[in-house]
DNA sequence: CGAGGATTCTTCAGTTACTAAACAAAGAAA
DNA sequence: TTTCTTTGTTTAGTAACTGAAGAATCCTCG
């Protein structure tokens, strides 16, 4: 069915494009180097993205003996992308540029229980609000990223978000695009293998892979909430046993905290006897403050989950031999300070490739708006980068293709 | 550094190659449809093969109302390649033709604690009989695809065999080479996402993404033995708790059993009291028959045994979003027959992406021989698919390239 | 200050691997 | 036989490279 299959000059734009981006400033011969292609080529796919006010000349090196290289930089403000995470407990907005930094982020109130069409026109009015207060033209902007816990639901919601906002819609999970959001920012090298550790109202993980963000034949990937940690543990909602979030997801620590009355008390948990709408995140956040401030009950709990976290996160390295692992969320925005450290241990004591790479550990420094600016990126990134790359092989099914996620809609 | 980045006839040839060797038999509109290229460039590209004696005519289709097509087929003995497989307990070779059908084998004791130069010697000569015993020529054969447990700790191994043999030698992990042995001898598509659960001495994982196998950064991949399943369970080796291997690891298996004085002497386990040399592959093998005997207690072990690896492979499905999952390796070859059932039943009820595609998990038909047929499977890979795809990306360190597993030796 | 080397960047002819489209060949249906 | 369908080949054209020559810029040293 689509197009055609070899890798034209559009990936190695997009290529030369993220070299741009991911060394901050580089000059063409940086670009030889780097890509392996001849200064010809460079000339002229960089001489195109000056021509489409992608990439600006700025300045000049030092000379090494000869001429000095001109240095190239992304021209960050000549293009914008929407990013829009809906958890549970909060919708986040932010507005990035073609460097994927924020340049405008809004936060409110989750959606719960309303009607899907007024949470469309409520996030068009909120996404209307964002651009507008940065003052951006509407058609310097690429599109809007929506990321969720299971994207596959909002289908049709993003189909709405596209007709109300006018701008085109890519749909993904929250944790990919978390991790997507680490990889955009930097601090992980280009063709770096890792994960970023999901916490929010549920958890999950985000895979890259040397680079490439891996998603699964079905979308399905990286579901570290069902980590067997003990065959013998309480069932859990995927009809196992002694899952990761049944035995220490945020959802598992808040009723531990709650059935502790005294903790329950100085946490001031807003939860109580009653189920409210949404508070298993306030909940947790009461915690975590509690935790912080020395609450000894709320520091053990807190570790206690830490130590399964720890279990999930060995296990999902050994099996991907990752080099990185960033901690993001909302939750891990939080509680993160006690989790980092006790993962950091498990991982430095038993991680089978140890004496192959070391691995990393870290938070991220944007951890709370991390799967918004990984919508944001996963736009810049379906944008500038070719859709499919390399030859489409057999499986010649497909006659209903299976929504594809990181793509824009239609 | 190294050549040039596009994407090459070569990779096109490759895949071309592939398709005609996964399809079995396949006409040019075919190899049209499940390329994306056009008639013409399939034209040019399966006139090349034919040159080569790669591939061949062999009759034609039923008509569909126009002219018959004319069929492919690789022409499987045009090329061979030896695949070697170092395991604990017994060292296997395989000869295969270009198709990865076995034409040849023999299996010997292991090499223990003998001089590697003697083993050298002694696998060059065992190798020189395999190929004699079919009388093919030295220069159809491709290669010599070299797998054990640590690839890494048989790199001198590996040039010394080239030395010996003449032939180029690949090396590679034994698990990663069962999952490649499935892949190329079919029945997992070509493009799907699955793992071989191997099971020999010890126990891993091989993984395939899309149809393409994940090495990791340092070629630790899969290392499943190392699967946390209870965070306060028995010290492993790597240093963490409650791992895989030693909960239900083969070892452990059997020295659950040997502490069972009555099951020891039913089995008649070899290892006793003392250590003897490569004891456990035996006395597995002895519980595993004592099993399908109806020895309860056998049977009680293995099924025990069984959860916990069924509770591994379901986080491993979970965070790889599989669609396949074969189980491979000697130890599986004799035992297969009862945890099959066991890891069926744990993801048919706990896979998380089993609303969306579901799970397949089977046991491989030539379970015993799947890492040395993997072998060869490399070997072919490795001389019929391009070397990198894409463009070399960044993170330009690399001064000392680490050892590439897959890969030819020089 | 100006020649000569070093380095960076551009230009341009040539190559490769494709596509598109016309064409030829082979069989089916009428 | 004529006409249609399908398969496979040929050919001209094109995108995206490479390689090599040349232009531009800067440093150094006499």
């Amino acid at each position: 069915m689509s197009g055609p299959a070899r890798v034209t000059h559009a990936s190695t734009r997009a290529a030369v494009l993220d070299l741009v981006r991911a060394a901050g400033m580089i000059s063409r011969v940086g670009l030889v180097n780097a890509t392996g292609l001849t200064g010809g080529t460079i000339s002229t796919v960089v001489r195109g993205l000056i021509d489409e006010g992608l990439v600006a000349e700025t300045g000049h090196a030092e000379s090494t003996g000869g001429k000095r290289r001109v240095m190239l930089q992304l021209n960050h403000f000549a293009r914008y992308a929407v990013g829009v995470h809906l958890d549970d407990a909060r919708i986040t907005y932010v507005l990035t540029n073609l460097g994927g930094a924020v340049v405008a982020r809004i936060s409110r109130a989750g959606a719960g229980a309303d009607e899907p069409a007024a949470v469309v026109a409520r996030v068009a009015r909120e996404v209307g609000a964002l651009i507008d207060s940065v003052g951006v033209e509407r058609d310097r902007i690429l599109g809007l990223g929506l990321v969720a816990a299971r994207p596959a639901e909002h289908h049709e919601f993003g189909r709405a978000v596209e007709r109300a906002t006018g701008l085109p819609v890519v749909l993904d999970n929250d944790a990919t695009a978390a991790a997507i959001g680490e990889h955009w920012s930097g601090g992980v090298g280009a063709t770096s293998t890792f994960a970023a550790l999901f916490m929010g109202s549920d958890v999950g993980a985000g895979i890259v892979l040397g680079g490439t963000t891996y998603r699964g034949p079905s979308g399905h990937t990286g579901e570290i909430g069902h980590t067997c940690l003990d065959v013998d543990g309480p069932r859990c909602r995927c009809g196992a046993r002694g899952c990761l979030e049944v035995l220490a997801g945020p959802a598992a620590v808040v009723e531990q905290a709650r059935a502790d009355r005294a903790l329950s008390r100085a946490a001031g948990l807003v939860g109580g006897r009653t189920r409210a709408a949404t508070p298993v995140a306030a909940d947790f956040a009461a915690i975590s403050r509690a935790a912080r401030q020395g609450n000894t009950r709320a520091v053990a709990l807190l570790e206690r989950s830490a130590r399964y976290f720890a279990a999930a996160a060995r296990t999902l390295a050994n099996v991907l031999d990752l080099e990185v692992l960033v901690l993001t969320g909302p939750s891990f925005a939080i509680a993160g300070s006690i989790y980092l450290p006790v993962l950091r241990a498990e991982l430095d004591s038993a991680f089978i490739a140890r004496d192959a790479h070391p691995i990393s550990v870290r938070l991220s420094p944007s951890a709370a708006s991390a799967p918004a600016i990984g919508a944001a990126a996963i736009v810049l990134q379906s944008e500038l980068v070719p859709r499919r790359q390399g030859l489409r092989l057999p499986d010649d099914l497909a006659a209903e293709e299976p929504p594809v996620f990181g793509q824009l809609v239609r």
